[in-house]
Formats: structure tokens, C-alpha cells, sequence
DNA sequence: TATTGTTATACTCTATAACTATA
DNA sequence: TATAGTTATAGAGTATAACAATA
């Protein structure tokens, strides 16, 4: 929560806000199961990418191989994910959602594009366009700085 | 990181990779200080509302006031704020950010309002007050989507 | 009796470093 | 020698519950 609450926030504090606002309401509607907001999000990963190295998890996911294990370890004791060896190479395993989680995941993402949808509703319907151009404009203006920030030249 | 990595991403996608992308810049930007992201937005907090009580400041940043206490510590260990004694309540106590917290959070803003600055310039710019329009207009909604998921009609 | 903040405890997310088994 | 994943360790953020001091 970075955002602020002065009277006309800037629309930075906004987008910020709304990051937030999503993150909470996921907590609230997962809450009293196993899934967080970190395993869901590797389990969204695991359900666009296919079945998966842990390697290539920690990479996609953006944080460290050891984190992966501690996250699979919880999905795997509940049931969302399965661990399986890998055809070719006997020191790397394949991440595989089970049936249950392939299930929740499609159902999640019905859920996700709903949200999108009634998010945009609340746009100027003539406007609708150059809302969307321009947050897709925004953040991969963000992505820039912060690759160059970093020291990695986008 | 809840965006998804396809051809189109939806705008939702996008709004959720700012914020992280927002994030992982100033844990970058911080690394090596005692600042952490939410050590940072409780000094923005102190900042804005001006010496608050610790109960205040949980409510303010949506947290217990145990956690409160902890990042306290760490932000008094840093020289970032002081406790000082509620004049009127002796259970409570004043938070206040020293000088040379003042002077980072004012620099902080400044910085803040650049970036807006500088990710509305990504904008065309005869699209740009439909797109701050439109960014309000979701934050707006989805803060209403939540607040009635989690039983309280805004 | 209610409130402010702390101590006690616990869980999650995250990281680095050292280690094992394989390549 | 390099890579995939785990064990070991640690720090940060978060929560609830029990408690002290004060209101």
C-alpha cells in the first residue's frame, strides 16, 4: 500500500491502489484454505506454462529455486500440485497441477477475465480504448525504467 | 505477481504488474538500508497524518497494531522516528518522523510525482485525461467490488 | 470495563550458502 | 565442472492471544 489518500491522488497512488486492493481481496477469499496469494500465483504459472522444471518456476515466478520448493511443498500437501519425474533427466522433477487444480485454475480464470470485464465497465464506454492503449502504454513505460534502473538496458 | 505473460494481456494483468513491478523497484532501490516497502509506506503514512499514535497508524495501514510495533522498532532502531509521549494519554505514544526522515519523505514525493509524471508521458496526449480518468474510475470500482466481497457495502 | 501497546507464539514469503545427486 | 533440488539458517511481514498500564 503505497498509495496515498490526499484529495486528488495522483494517478500513480492510484494504479498502486489498485494493486493492493486485488492482493487483499484474494487473501479474504482464500482465507482458511492452504492457497496465499504466492502459491496461487505459481499455480497460474504452472497452469499457462504446462508441466514445469522447478528451475524454470523459480525463473518464471522471479524469485529464488529455494523459494519453489517451500511453495510446492504446501500445494503438494494440499493437493494442488504433483511432483513427477522428469523423462530426461533424473535430477529434475515436473511440476503437474492436479486434476482439482486444473479445475480451479479454469475456473479462476473465468473469474479473472469477469473482473477485467467489470473493471473496464466502469470506463466512458467511448473512452474504453485509450484506457486500456494507455495502461498498457504505462506499464511498459514503468518496465523500462525499471530494467534501467537495474542496470539491465531494455 | 499475479499478470499473465500472453500475447494480449488483459488490462487487469497489466494494473497487477505495475504494482509489483512499483514493488520490486523500491526493494531494488533500498537494498542494503533497514528500508523495506513496508517500512517505507509507514514513514509515507507518518508523513502525510503528521506524530499518530501506533493505533492510528494500524488503522491507516490496514494492519495489526502488533505489526505496528515491529516496524516501529526497526524505523526507531534506523533513526527514522522517534516515540514520545502522548501528551494527554500516558498509554499511548506520539510517533514522529526525526529530520532527517522529513527530509527523505519530501525528497521521496517529489521523486513520486516525477514518476507519475513520467509514466503519464507514455500516454498520447490527447488520451491522457480519458486514461487518468479511466484509472480512477477502476480504482474506484474495484474498492467498491471489494469492500461488498468482504460484507461491508461501501 | 475498555483501550494502548507489548510479550509470546506461529506461519508465510523471501534470500543465501552448503550439500547431494545427477549430468 | 555444472546443474537441479534440498537442507540449514536467517530476516521480514503478518496474525492472534494474553498481559500490563492506564483511562
Amino acid at each position: 500500500m503505497y498509495y496515498d489518500h490526499r484529495m486528488t491522488p495522483l494517478t500513480l497512488d492510484r494504479l498502486l491502489q489498485i494493486g493492493d486492493l486485488f492482493r487483499r481481496d484474494m487473501e479474504r477469499a482464500f482465507a482458511g484454505t492452504a492457497l496465499t496469494p504466492a502459491r496461487v500465483h505459481l499455480l497460474w504459472v504452472v497452469h499457462h506454462a504446462g508441466p514445469s522444471t522447478q528451475r524454470e518456476l523459480a525463473e518464471a515466478c522471479g524469485v529464488s529455486p529455494r523459494n519453489i520448493t517451500g511453495l510446492l511443498d504446501a500445494l503438494e500437501r494440499s493437493g494442488h500440485v504433483r511432483r513427477v519425474p522428469h523423462p530426461s533427466d533424473r535430477r529434475a522433477v515436473l511440476v503437474r497441477l492436479t486434476d482439482d487444480a486444473v479445475a480451479m485454475m479454469s475456473r479462476m480464470q473465468i473469474e479473472h477475465a469477469d473482473l477485467d470485464e467489470a473493471l473496464l465497465s466502469a470506463v466512458a464506454p467511448d473512452e474504453r480504448a485509450a484506457v486500456e492503449r494507455g495502461i498498457a502504454a504505462i506499464a511498459e513505460r514503468l518496465e523500462v525504467l525499471v530494467a534501467r534502473a537495474e542496470g539491465r538496458p531494455s
